[in-house]
DNA sequence: TGATCCATGTCAGCGATTTGTCAGGTCGGT
DNA sequence: ACCGACCTGACAAATCGCTGACATGGATCA
């Protein structure tokens, strides 16, 4: 993925790239206002790596340029200024992201995947199992296109199986990944929920494996 | 597409109206600046390259008389002198993209696409879904036309959700995104504020999905 | 200065949904 | 036929989100 680096510091500039290339993107660095207004504005960028302290323009006055253009790439903020006020102010400009100076590299590297994720937007993370869809961004899934209204506990053990469909999944780790906990088992909450599920989505579904677990099948007859 | 090219040297004006043509659009040429702004002001065109180096009337001004009138064709820049401050000045006569001489052909016809697309989806700044828009250069919000009013607080709410529209968005990223922080939760200001913005959008705008966040749904067709 | 307005937070109570628990019932394998 | 694993329906408790009323605090204006 192509990145656009807006920095003036050179040092911090060199470091920041290194990471990303690093970590696989494609990097191009702007060192004032102008130039990275000037490249946000005509080049399309997967995002946008923004410091705020720029000679030239402004980094805010430069990211409200560009949504007042239209450009829509995720922006994430630095700044050496960490205050409250001006966190505010580059959510209002547009940005996607905040993150204060000094940071770790992988602070910058997760909230990158964070905002390029949650950005990734229209092209929507839809699993698809039989005739069964788990449309993430939506949190809602649909049984031959007829979505179907999950409570949040139904939502995450559908969402586990399906994410793991095709194979046995124990109780046990069901236990772990829909609950927080691993423990305390004088409890059928689990198949309660299971037999819940199973009413709103159809029998067929979920398959028991006696004294195995559940598993959601692959393509389903 | 119907394209005008402006440019003096007959070389390079019968090179570049070669490529373009390869590329499948329709070129007229225009050799100096009396005849580019005649030609702009009263023919339409999909798209403008523009040579600065003119006889006759300076680029530049030449753009600018077309903006005066109300042309909003994109236009390409050409020039041989590369500044930046140059190309800023061309930007704000009202160009959207600029090209320093020498070039290369492709790099032409790429900067054209972009902006011929970028131009298509001219609405934008503006964020629809459903029958609200939201204005983000002037920070107002409508419901079928009509302007709402909106509290600094509401509004970056609104703004948020329809940015990220057709995606559940948490409490929690609401909190840091709309509030600057993401701490002490025995609150329930967000919930009174999604209210509020229903009193003034209608119901309908945001809507609730229990026990994972928020969402404004996407404009159906 | 005091009166007033507006934006925003807090609180309490409601109604609905969600979820855990329990008490049988069913099913499958030995 | 038996046993344990699993399912089901019913109920109660907990949780969630909405609403109206009120409190606070800052800005504005007479």
């Amino acid at each position: 993925m192509r990145l656009l680096l807006v920095e003036d510091d050179r040092r911090i500039a060199a470091d920041v790239a290194g990471a990303l290339q690093a970590a696989g993107y494609v990097v191009e660095t702007a060192r004032d206002g102008e130039e990275a207004w000037f490249l946000g504005d005509t080049e399309d960028y997967g995002a946008v790596v923004l410091d705020l302290g720029l000679p030239g323009m402004d980094g805010l006055a430069v990211l409200k340029r560009w949504r007042a253009n239209g450009r829509t790439m995720p922006v994430l903020i630095l700044t050496a200024r960490g205050s409250w006020a001006e966190r505010v102010d580059g959510i209002d400009a547009g940005a996607d992201d905040y993150l204060p100076k000094p940071f770790r590299m992988e602070e910058l590297l997760a909230r990158l995947r964070a905002i390029v994720r949650r950005n990734a937007g229209h092209a929507s993370s839809v699993v698809v199992a039989g005739d069964i869809e788990l449309d993430e961004r939506q949190m809602r899934v649909s049984v031959r296109g007829v979505p179907i209204t999950l409570s949040p506990l139904e939502y995450r053990l559908v969402s586990y199986l399906l994410r793991h469909r095709g194979r046995v999944v124990s109780q046990h780790e069901l236990d772990e990944n829909v609950y927080g906990h691993g423990e305390d088992h004088d409890s059928n909450a689990l198949e309660v929920l299971v037999g819940r599920v199973r009413k709103k989505l159809g029998p067929e579904v979920i398959e028991t494996r006696r004294g195995f677990g559940y598993m959601v099948p692959e393509a389903p007859p």
